[in-house]
DNA sequence: TTGGAAAGTCAACAAGGCTGACATAAAATC
DNA sequence: GATTTTATGTCAGCCTTGTTGACTTTCCAA
């Protein structure tokens, strides 16, 4: 250990994350994310769409223009994966893709109304839980909500977080 | 709202939750849960195993003895598709199913040897993530990040969350 | 003794990941 | 100008993990 003789106070408390605690940790994630996926999920079921096309629509809502290899990288899948949730939005009428005026080979994706409506459905459906939870929980556990989860992100994500979290307009 | 007159202060830092807030609470959701996962996957790919099989191996190490139906439960999955999961655990000698004393129709999993060293592996990785997060976030914000993740759990979730605390030996 | 709960099994299917191979257009480089 | 690289799309096929529905076996309990 680094900190044998400095930083008692820090150290200390450090010594109390037992596995216990940390297990209680990763059981609080995973039965989380189940409530946080809950509500979009179901308003999807039952339309041709689930849980990949919710986050193409995010991101795409999040920062319009964005091209394919862009949220490839965001999303961390392959390209047919991306292709296949894509092609059917495009199909649908719910994201349209521009050819790139700069670069002709890029496409960049815009939701359209219809994208838009559904997106905003989805996600005040998510903001909604969120805002239960942190108004629930209180405005100081907000903060450490958001750093412990920073912190969890691999380097790559956490880059993409914080990018994401400055390019608002 | 029950705090029209009363508590101000609490109230007024309720109004400053911006969809903005809400949106980068969900990303850091959706980035997290992707690092939080990655470590265990990473140990299982090349396995015959995958996600599903370390849920279930997780919840019966910190259950020993718990019946199929119990598991069914906590994970929220059909038995046929935990059925598969046990089926290839029992077969390859990581779970052990003994069927039940008083009530026969009941199985009892517990984990072997060989199932706990898996399970070790995996949770030792998971944890060390956690830990780290934990470190890097510092004190104050785990409790934090734990209350707002029980707050944005389903009812039933919060519950089988809250009763795996308290069955803590 | 019979109804129903617990468990298991088979079949079929869907979503959403993956790899590999290949095509096209456009940009970049030599 | 020719060649290579990049961005994108597409086809085919595979895997994991979820689903439903139908059916059986076991066996507790009314």
């Amino acid at each position: 250990m680094e900190h044998s003789q400095t930083g008692a106070s820090h150290s200390e408390s450090l010594l109390f994350l037992t596995d216990e605690q940390l297990r209680k940790g990763i059981e609080a994630m995973f039965f989380a994310y189940r409530g946080f996926t809950a509500d979009p999920d179901r308003i999807l079921e039952g339309m041709d769409y689930g849980r990949a096309h919710h986050r193409a629509l995010h991101f795409i809502h999040r920062s319009p223009g964005t091209t394919v290899n862009n949220l490839l990288n965001i999303l961390g899948v392959t390209k047919q994966s991306l292709n296949r949730v894509l092609r059917a939005l495009i199909e649908d009428g719910l994201v349209e893709s521009r050819v790139g005026r700069a670069d002709k080979r890029e496409r960049h994706l815009h939701l359209t109304k219809k994208g838009a409506d559904l997106e905003r459905s989805l996600s005040d459906a998510q903001r909604a839980r969120m805002r239960a939870a942190y108004r629930a929980a209180g405005p100081g556990a907000v903060q450490g909500f958001r750093q412990v989860l920073e912190a969890m992100m691999d380097e790559e994500a956490r880059r993409q977080y914080q990018s994401l979290k400055e390019n608002t307009p």
